[in-house]
This record gives C-alpha cells, structure tokens and sequence, in this order.
DNA sequence: GCAAGATGAGCAAACGTTTTCTCAGCCAAA
DNA sequence: TTTGGCTGAGAAAACGTTTGCTCATCTTGC
C-alpha cells in the first residue's frame, strides 16, 4: 500500500527503477550516461528500460528549464518551393537527437506571426529559424530580443545574426562560364526585377565574366517574360545571342519555349541556364534545363545544426554564411 | 526572506497572483475562466496578468496530463506540392487555439518514421495527421493503436479511421459536364497509370458522363505524355476529339503545347481541362488552363479541426470524408 | 438568533523528470 | 586504529501549472 501504483498507459521512468531495484534518481542518471554507478548498474537499468519500451515524457523534461528538444521554423513562402527542400534539410540531423520542428506559415501577416511565435515560446522551443521566399526581405516580426536563439536561413536578418544564403555570384559565374567554356561568345542575362538582391547578385556575377558585352534584360519573373525578350532579341537590329543565362527557370522555359517556336535549335544555335533547378520546370522544358541549383536543404541542414548548437550553449559568430550552389547539367546547353 | 524571488526571464503565474494579491489558485482559475470568483477579482487578475505579459509555461501545461496543444503532421510527400497547401490548412484554426504543429518528412522511410513518431509521442502531442503524396498509399509506419487520435488526409489509412480526402469523382464529372456544356462532342480522357486510385476514381467518373463512347489513355504523369497522347490523336484515322480532361496539370499541359505546335487552337478548335491547379504549371500554361482544384486547404482546416475535436474528448464517426473538389476557370475552354 | 447552503479564495498535492545534497561503506595512508 | 578521500546510490527539492479539498464568510429562511 505504499509508493505509486498507478498502472497508466505510459511507462514512466518510476516504474523502470522499480523493476531494476533502484531508485529513481539512479535510473535517470543511468539512462542519461551521468553520475557514478557500477557499469552492472547502469547496463541493468539500460536493459529493463528498454524492455519496459521507456520513454521519458518530453514535458516533464523540459519543465526543468532545461532543453526541450524542439526548434520553430517560421517561413512566409506559403507556396513550398523553398520551405520544404529547406524543412528537410533542417530535421534532418535534429530529428536524431529527438528533436522535432514546428513549421509555422505565416503569409506576411505579422499578426498572425506575433501569434505564432508566442506559441513557440509558450512551449519553450530551444531555437527559432527564420526563413522568407526572398532573401532581401525581412519576416514581418522581429526576433532580435528573444530569449532563445534564431537563425535566418534564405532570409534577411539583423546585421549581427546569423545567416544562412545560398552563394548566388559563385552559382552564377559558374553558370556564364560554363556557357563560355562551350565556346559561346555573345551571352545575354535575362532575369527579374532589379529591386531583388539576388537579381542584383547574379547580375553582377555574370558581368564580372562577360565585362563590357553585358546585357541584362529585366523584368517579371515569368515564362511569359521569357517569350518576349527572345522576341525582341530575334527581331531587333542586333545578331541575337548564343548563349542566354536565365533568372530563374521560369524565365528559362519561356526563353526555350520562345527559341523552339522560332525554329532556332538549343543547343546547337543558342545555349540555356536556369537559376532554381526547379525540377518540375527545369525536367519538362524541352530540352531538359541546364540550372543552377541553390542546395536548399543543405542550406537548411547547416541551419538546423547550427542552431541546435547555439540552443546548446555554444558560441556561433554572427554574419553571413554562403553556401556554394551546384550546376546540374541538363541537355539545354 | 520568504517564498521565491527568482527574478527570471519569464513571469510565471507566481508572480501575476502576488502582483495581484491573490494565491496562485485563483490565479490560474481567473485566467482560465474555471472555479468561482468575483467578477472584480477575476477581472483584476487578468488586467496583471496582461500588464506582466504573462504565458503559460506550455510544458507545465502538458505535463498536468492533459493538453500538450500541439499535433504532428506526418508526411512523405517530400516535394511539398500537397504537404504545404494542406499544412496551412491544418493550422488556421489551431494556431488561434495556441496548438501549434509538428511536421515531420519522412520519406517512405519506414525507420525514419518510427523515429519521428516516437518524438511526437515522447512530447505528448494531442494527435497525428497522417498525409501522403498518393492517396492510395499507406504511410510505412502503423499508426493504429497510438494513444493519441490519428487523422488521416490525403492517404489511405485503416478502415476504421477518419480519413479526408478530395472527392474527384464530383470534380471530374463537373469538368466534364463543363466541357459538355461548352458544345463539345469528343471528349477523351488522357490520364495517369491506371494503377493509381485517383486515375480509376476520375476516369469513373469521366465514363459516366460520357457514355459509352469514352475514351481514356493511361499513361505517365508527364507533358511528355500528353505530347505523346495528341501526336497518337491527331495523326491516327478518326477524328480527333474536341474536348481533352487531362488526369493532371502536367499532362494537360503538354497537350496544350502539342496542340498550339500542331496549329489547333486551344480553346477555340479543343478545350482542355486539367487536375490539381498546380498555380505554376495551369497559370504558365498558353492559354492558360482550366482546373480542378482539389480544395487542399479546405481539406487540412477540416483534418485540423477534426484532430482537435478528438483531442478534445469528443466523438466522430469514423468513415471517408470526401471534399468537394471545385473546377477553376481560365482560357482553356 | 441560528442552522444550512452558497460563495469566494487558499493550501497542498500532483504531473514525470533531473539534479543537488547527503550518506553509508570501503580502502589506503598515517 | 583513526582519518580522510573516494565510490555508489538514495531522499528530496525543483520546474510551473492545475485542481481537489478545505475553510471562512456571507446570505437566507425559519
């Protein structure tokens, strides 16, 4: 008649002790790798735990103010295109040591952020990473004062955070100069609107290799974009391009599509490259679109670790990490 | 020198009670609108409390046994096409609620699975949401006898769950019935590998609007495909038919470009209706094409209120649910 | 004027861990 | 033998809420 009997559902670390014939205090330390016991001891505990199916209750855990094993990732690209491949980077490492993520939407609403994130910090998340759709805006909240850490991935922070971006220039100058190394010669840049930082990033990174034959067209982000400056580039004075480097891959396709429709042969009369490796795009473009591929969830993957770190204690310098991108080679060039 | 002074980050509900002169009682009664107060006190309390800026620890919450307000989303549909519409479905109404949501990717790995399952449960999430990128498929992990309630959206899940799902025999008769409407007479069915549940669901239902002279070709989920499909049309003996419903977007817009190669006029010679409203495929397409859009967001409020409910305590019968699917109109018929 | 019921509010237990003390036993050095 | 350090292990506090129980006070009906 004395000491809990409850029989609940779950396991509770109580009955573990009990069926090893230690004391609570012991098996926790046991099952923590912590505090001095016989190897016997905590190689006992280890075993009956596991027999028992012990879980310890992640609540009870983080009561003591200690971890939770939780981090908030808060995006405002409703659509998916980077939230996910991102998403998948950054529970990748996480989810081995048991911690789970929080994908919060919020769709540029800050409200609707504010409410968000007091959720996370009522449930005491180790850390928060911030994420956008585009690099050069800020998510509608601020996070600078919290009492946990954040990191920004694929998205503009503070100027002491930390920041994770994909390497835009090196992706782009790989880009140009792999046109320029399939002997094109005259290379034109078509790409979206300039208030974009990575417009402007890419931009410069492919003038810097072509010098003072640059030609940049900007504009919308579309296919339909696409159509049209091919149009004005076959129909103008000027001898139209061999090679064409594209903003993203929307662009790319409606460049493809414009040059197909026009009887002008990619890749014998005019080389392509996407920006994005959007693969739902980039594979149905006939022919299939050589890109520039961001690494988004290794992007995220190095974001996850790094705030699981922080959230540990450890030291992170502020500033801006640049993940290199990768070319992926298709038949467009 | 009595009781704590801790002077933390956070004010616990210690500090709202002695701000207000009450136990820490009624304080947490006032708050939660429970027991019986004055109307002045209770009213006080909560003016302090919103003074101090005071939440609730989460994981003192949850660890009370009751509500954690938290759910797992669980999915393997790692692209993100289905997962995001649907996630911020899932949680409009709970983030209200203060319940924010897990998600966890994992892809038909099964060990994976168990990893992020095993998480959820150690954090005593009040559900689980089981989504997939094919609704005939089963998530590689048995999710039956959990302890928490289990929804299941967007994928197959035991017989005697509560499952949600799109309901593509209406959508597809409607945009049939629309392509009837619109004077068509020939009207093919170009869809995916018959395999799939959602291939036979929606040529069913093709089939019984048109008859029998339907006509259905199975194939690849591709433009590829849907170049292939009109090529065989259009070259072959009979006629060729003057209303297409593609099984998906990317299908539809294959036909869409083979038919604008081959000089047919979209919608003016054939209309073409596509599945999934894939934004960035039926938007780009030239013209623009007519979808059915398969509600997701619709469908994730209802699997998230519907988790909730069960959470709650509350009964519901089990069985499919399925949503109404509804045909969004753009210029290609 | 008194008993009985209603009302407002506090004490303390409970949730399941981790961790700080504390302590008994043992061994070695003096 | 005594002393002191080391080792293995347990008792109990702590984390921040919620809630069952208790109790004093007030109201009401006789």
């Amino acid at each position: 008649m004395s000491g809990p009997v409850k029989n609940n559902e779950r396991t509770r670390i109580y009955d573990v002790a009990a069926a090893a014939g230690v004391s609570v205090a012991t098996a926790s330390r046991a099952l923590n790798d912590t505090g001095r016991m016989t190897e016997e001891t905590r190689e006992r505990v280890k075993q009956v735990a596991a027999q028992l199916g012990f879980r310890p209750n992640a609540m009870a855990r983080g009561l003591l103010g200690k971890r939770s094993f939780t981090i908030g990732l808060l995006t405002n690209d409703t659509y998916g295109r980077f939230t996910l491949p991102l998403m998948a980077g950054i529970s990748e490492a996480p989810v081995d040591r048991g911690v789970s993520v929080f994908l919060c939407t919020i769709e540029d609403d800050a409200a609707l952020a504010k409410v968000h994130v007091d959720a996370l910090l009522d449930k005491q998340v180790d850390g928060i990473i911030a994420s956008g759709r585009r690099v050069d805006r800020r998510l509608p909240v601020d996070l600078s004062n919290l009492s946990v850490p954040v990191v920004y991935a694929f998205t503009e922070g503070p100027d002491d955070s930390v920041t994770f971006v994909s390497d835009d220039a090196q992706g782009s100058r790989e880009a140009v100069q792999w046109l320029v190394s399939r002997g094109r010669r005259r290379i034109v840049h078509i790409t979206g609107p300039e208030s974009f930082a990575s417009v402007q990033v890419r931009a410069r990174a492919y003038q810097a290799v072509i010098g003072e034959q640059a030609e940049i067209h900007h504009g919308q982000w579309s296919e339909a974009r696409g159509h049209e400056v091919v149009a004005r580039l076959w129909d103008g004075a000027n001898t139209p391009p061999d090679g064409i480097f594209c903003g993203n891959d929307q662009i790319a396709r409606g460049v493809v599509d414009a040059l197909r429709e026009r009887g002008v042969t990619v890749p014998d009369d005019v080389s392509v490259v996407g920006f994005d490796n959007w693969e739902i795009i980039a594979a149905a473009t006939r022919p299939p679109l050589t890109s520039v591929d961001m690494n988004l969830r290794e992007l995220g993957r190095e974001a996850g670790l790094t705030v699981l770190a922080l959230a540990e204690g450890k030291e992170v310098a502020p500033g801006i990490r640049c993940l290199p991108c990768q070319l992926v080679l298709r038949q467009s060039c």
